[in-house]
DNA sequence: CGTTCCCTTGACACCGATCAACTCTGGTGG
DNA sequence: CCACCAGAGTTGATCGGTGTCAAGGGAACG
């Protein structure tokens, strides 16, 4: 990954041991890649495994009957993909693959023997998908009650805390490998204006997006525009989010 | 509460034994009322117990900087309003009741011991924040991608399904206990607008609503309008589902 | 060197927001 | 029992943000 994304992210919460650690890495040594625009999963299906990113960018999304589609997560190194298989029977939506993938694969059943002998690792993994909800509950948020600068402001600030956390992010510029459409299915706008609303962000001095590197030029300002404020990403270690 | 809405919740996925139900009704003891705006727990606080609503409905809401709400789930009977406590710090959202509840504490230490002590009960606790995840994921959508008669109509279709689940519905007739400005707070919609979306839905004879009390006259027309696919709520029972 | 995405631009339409009354309802107290 | 009142629902007029449609330009890739 990368190696160590998904322990950034768990030991953000979590003191982990070094033998856990390493039993958890082991894990994941079952390794397919995937080629952007690929599915790793569609709804409907019943994955047998545990899906995790080591590398790349893909979207959880839904697809509406009359064709648009609306992206719900954006899936970063480190991320699971259906920590929940063993749970719920069926997938409610799809996951495709925005840039080249390595994805992990782990049978729900090691998973299983894995959560029920460690009990720190357990409360980790779970803190990760209680995280994922608040993500959630933020889009709720922003594609309900902000306007367009607004909202891909907030999803700008959001991308630039999480790359950050798994050190994708340095001197305030990381590789952004969306397109404008991809950015509006996630926004709930069209590809049009949020073409319109980058250049409007970009003139306000906030941003600069050249080839698919995003700099940050005034975090504090896109923050404002954005009303956005990190707590919800219930990030232990605190240092990044103040400036 | 229906002293069974959190078992008719659960059932819909494990088959519990006699002694675990008992057990885990037990737990619900200590019991205290909220008045409809009262608010239950607030953004910020790290609550020491559990909550369940056992009677009525509340919301789990943000608050914007400029001063509006996003609701971002109604809480009915059975629904669990921080699962979460014991792992994550901080409350990033806010609970308030909507008509007056009564609700159950729990210190989170009696919650652990359960869930260690009883495998299918964790499981079955578990299934139940996967799924509050995947309405989330559909209120994204909602907000997202849906005009307003769908986005009403579907949510409307949503309360219709879990109300069921719960015994609270009959004859597609139910007790909607929510202000058109509760309804506008959940949807990203203004309250004028709501006002305006919910005549043309009564006026293409989908729905009526009088006093507090929702009448749905055409479940097939209305989902239709909605573009509703039940299948994100993961009810096992499938027989509502099926019309 | 052409094809295919992706980004960009312009003109225009329309959904939903805003602002500002007015009405209705249910609950409260005299 | 009535009068009052606050909150909820309703209506109209107008504005603005975002969508839609259509076309052109640019960069990556075989």
């Amino acid at each position: 990954m990368a190696r160590n994304a998904l322990l950034a992210r768990l030991e953000a919460v979590a003191d982990l041991r070094e033998d856990e650690k390493q039993l958890l890495l082991s894990l994941f040594t079952n390794v397919r890649n995937f080629s952007a625009g690929q599915s790793i999963i569609r709804e409907g299906e019943r994955p047998e495994q545990v899906h995790l990113i080591l590398d790349g960018w893909a979207a959880r999304y839904k697809e509406l009957p009359e064709g648009s589609r609306q992206i719900v997560a954006f899936l970063l190194p480190g991320d699971f993909c259906d920590l929940h298989v063993a749970i719920l029977a069926n997938m409610d939506h799809s996951i495709v693959a925005l840039t080249a993938c390595r994805v992990a694969f782990v049978s729900s059943a090691k998973m299983d023997t894995l959560t029920s002998d460690h009990n720190s690792l357990t409360k980790a993994l779970w803190w990760g998908t209680l995280v994922d909800e608040a993500v959630l509950r933020s889009w709720v948020v922003n594609n309900g009650r902000r306007d367009s600068m607004a909202r891909i402001a907030h999803l700008l600030c959001e991308l630039h805390l999480r790359l950050e956390l798994i050190g994708f992010v340095s001197d305030d510029r990381f590789d952004l490998p969306l397109t404008q459409s991809d950015i509006a299915d996630a926004t709930g706008l069209t590809p049009v204006h949020t073409n319109r609303t980058l250049q409007r962000l970009r003139k306000a001095g906030l941003i600069t997006l050249r080839g698919k590197i995003l700099t940050v030029l005034d975090f504090n300002a896109l923050r404002t525009v954005a009303g956005f404020d990190p707590s919800y990403l219930h990030l232990k270690r605190q240092a990044l989010t103040e400036r």
